[in-house]
DNA sequence: AGTCATCTATCAGAAAATCAGATGGTATCT
DNA sequence: AGATACCATCTGATTTTCTGATAGATGACT
């Protein structure tokens, strides 16, 4: 004989309940065929996994070892059933998210976990693209969801959903000549600005342009190590700098002007026309339900 | 029915092999069971493993997928059975061993790792302990092998076998005195000298005291950071000065006398009277039969 | 101490699953 | 076209597993 899977059963049915007989009545089998089965299953292993001193059976060492394999092995069963079940369900095998670093990583990280509970068979691809444009990944097909700052102009293929406002901070270096009192907008216009390099063209590229001097840097955490050297300053949002290793050497100075916290808009966006599956589905319906850390949408 | 470890060997050996037949031939079965087995799992899962068009059956994308979980489950068995075996011959579930960090990592890692080959089931805990003496945690139970440098006076129930030596480098910091011309071995006795701060007294801890002041510092690797502000001089092994972050910042100044590579013995050593299973055995000889970076012993 | 409920091991027969071998049909190669 | 190797399916035989019964043992309770 060998091992078989309803040895195992038998086996964890005994341990988690106490008794044999107990362990049929969960199984809904008599109790000698439990008996029996665990005794055949010492047999195979050549050990002893229950003291049978008493009125119940007690877990020896070996039994105690055992039992947490015994358990993996059945898990790994439950496991096989569920990706089979979950393609017959034509659940996706594998979703690629992109995400722009706009996108606070906390809610970002919680969302996630939430998503391996829900969905523990999908193989889940996390593209945080720097100079790819990320409607563009979606439109060509190579990601499934796309979480994005606003683009004027959208293809039309492209669904879109408006998650909310990501505001802005104003950011220069401690020895910047900003970094001392507070600011005023004309003074804003004498000093390189820092921006990301974004992609396409467009009106909202020139949105938060306000220097006359402009350098486009293809991620807001290398700009941040720019703006430490005092290269210029940056419009960056606030858990960027919150994690930015740097932020020891970074200056948040007073405005003297208002309206100046620039929210940006981020949108999740999808093709239209390329089917989704539940995951995708559950996805979004969690993205849109999620407010930003910043204004409600 | 339900999922069962034969259906699941069977699909494995018909996708190993390539057809029913050949599988039926590998597990000396009718090619008729493996047929109907397969089958039948397919029908538990409620999904096609094999497109049968062709002459043989070959993999769906589903079967692709579930291959390498049922590969995963029978694997699992396989674990299990193998600590079952390693239960019933009485080998150690658990090995401490404590390495003084005298003993190069590398070959230790290449130990460790044909260890677990050889001994899956076997928790390992690794010691590298600083201040502690590595014979005493051997003789307290709190250790079942280690590796020390040499003491002179070993209690009588620790048995030991000298595995080599290591040589140690004079090191300085590149600012300090020392880290100019050739060294004098006089010139040595003005200035400070790091040591570790061996465990146990004894003539051993005396030998490689050289000069005239002396502090004791817990391990190598905070002697080198100390070494590295000029704070004095240490003899300290080979591989540990590679592996230091701090040896751009290190002199090894050429000596003007000879016999100047310090050897020092390092000791394997082990409980006489607590008996060791085959796993601290296999352990044993592979230390004793490895040789050590500097001279053979 | 005696009673009772509950547990375990084991046995025999019934029920179920699995297997081997035979058969017919099909794909592939020569 | 013929030969070969393969697959699905069927049937009866074999093996395994299950149930239900029985006897002995343990622990709780009076």
């Amino acid at each position: 004989m060998t091992v078989t899977l309803d040895q195992l059963q038998a086996f964890v049915a005994t341990a988690e309940s106490g008794s044999f007989s107990a362990a049929g009545r969960v199984l809904r089998k008599a109790q000698s065929a439990i008996s029996t089965q665990v005794s055949n299953l010492e047999d195979d292993l050549g050990i002893e996994l229950f003291s049978r001193q008493g009125r119940n059976p007690v877990l020896t060492p070996a039994g105690e070892r055992l039992l947490a394999e015994a358990r993996v092995v059945l898990d790994r069963r439950e496991h096989l059933i569920g990706v089979a079940a979950s393609f017959t369900a034509h659940v996706e095998h594998r979703l690629v998210v992109a995400v722009d670093e706009l996108y606070p990583e906390k809610p970002l990280a919680a969302l996630f976990a939430d998503f391996a509970a829900h969905f523990p068979h999908v193989e889940l691809e996390l593209l945080f693209p720097m100079m790819e444009d990320v409607s563009r990944l979606v439109l060509d097909g190579k990601a499934d969801i796309g979480v994005m700052w606003r683009q004027e102009i959208l293809p039309a293929e492209i669904g879109f959903h408006t998650l909310g406002w990501v505001p802005l901070q104003l950011v220069c270096g401690k020895n910047h000549p900003l970094a001392n009192g507070a600011i005023d907008f004309e003074e804003l216009k004498r000093h390189r600005q820092l921006m990301v390099a974004v992609r396409s063209e467009g009106p909202e590229k020139q949105r938060l342009r306000t220097a006359a001097e402009v350098w486009w840097v293809e991620s807001h955490w290398v700009i941040l190590q720019l703006v430490r050297q005092g290269i210029g300053w940056a419009l960056v949002p606030d858990h960027i700098i919150e994690n930015s290793p740097v932020r020891e050497d970074l200056v948040i100075p007073p405005l003297r002007f208002d309206g100046a916290d620039w929210p940006v808009a981020l949108e999740m966006v999808w093709h239209k026309q390329r089917p989704s599956g539940p995951a995708a589905r559950w996805l979004r319906e969690r993205f849109a339900a999620m407010r930003i850390s910043g204004l409600p949408g």
